[in-house]
DNA sequence: CGGTATCCGGCGGGATACTG
DNA sequence: CAGTATCCCGCCGGATACCG
């Protein structure tokens, strides 16, 4: 049969629109930032460089693998510099690039819409689930 | 022993961390705007309401699940409003509230960073890539 | 000190089927 | 048309252990 379930179809569109985002540099853009350390490394960066243990210090919580990940990933994108000092003990410090300053200003953006229009969401929130009860 | 060892160290301070990370702005906004349909449904709405089905085909690949549990939450917050006209068959109408507005716009801004600095990006990447081999 | 390697459990979200 | 309900799989990321 020539049938082309619904199903199929969705499939497809889903395959092209997956590839699409893949491609599409705000998706990305949003991919990076939305990770819950990546933001959190940015800023901690903003105000200057720091070693790797300090940053494992300042982010509580987040384990040596998911930093050295989010690490990685900045440093890919051009976002952070590594420097390996070859002393003894070794010593790695991290520091963001003029690129990375500049989404750190952006993330600032972020916050203040976030300050901003908190109060408004939050009262929109306890009217939606009283209304909803 | 009187050990408190460094995981357990580490696993309060991650529980103090989730505590404030929850009740932080900035992070529950990151949350919502990075949500992979949230940007879309946002900005879908942004020319202007559409009905349910409307977006459905508009973002293409999304499933019924997180077409709904997406506009709910967006519902829930503020950022658009579902309007259900009981004809038949019955009809819903999503449309961004100005708060929603707002957030498009936060959304555009972010786009902007994007689209200019993804060369930069995309060149930190092929770079990175070559030297790492 | 600054990582890497491995295992594994939870849950986000897609597929599928059904309803007012 | 506009959803809801259920199952279930993939994968993210935490825990743990080990290395240069």
């Amino acid at each position: 049969m020539a049938t082309t379930t619904a199903a199929q179809r969705r499939e497809q569109a889903r395959a092209e629109y997956d590839a699409f985002l893949k491609g599409c540099p705000t998706n990305q853009l949003l991919d990076r930032i939305s990770d819950k350390w990546v933001a959190l490394v940015v800023s901690a960066l903003a105000p200057g460089p720091m070693r790797y243990s300090d940053l494992g210090r300042r982010i509580a919580g987040v384990s040596p693998k998911m930093l050295t990940q989010t690490l990685r990933t900045l440093e890919r994108d051009g976002l952070l510099t590594r420097t390996v000092t070859p002393s003894v003990p070794v010593r790695v410090d991290y520091a963001l690039t003029p690129l990375g300053t500049s989404l750190s200003l952006l993330l600032t953006a972020v916050k203040d819409w976030a300050e901003t229009h908190f109060d408004e969401v939050h009262r929109a929130r306890e009217h939606y689930d009283t209304e909803t009860g």
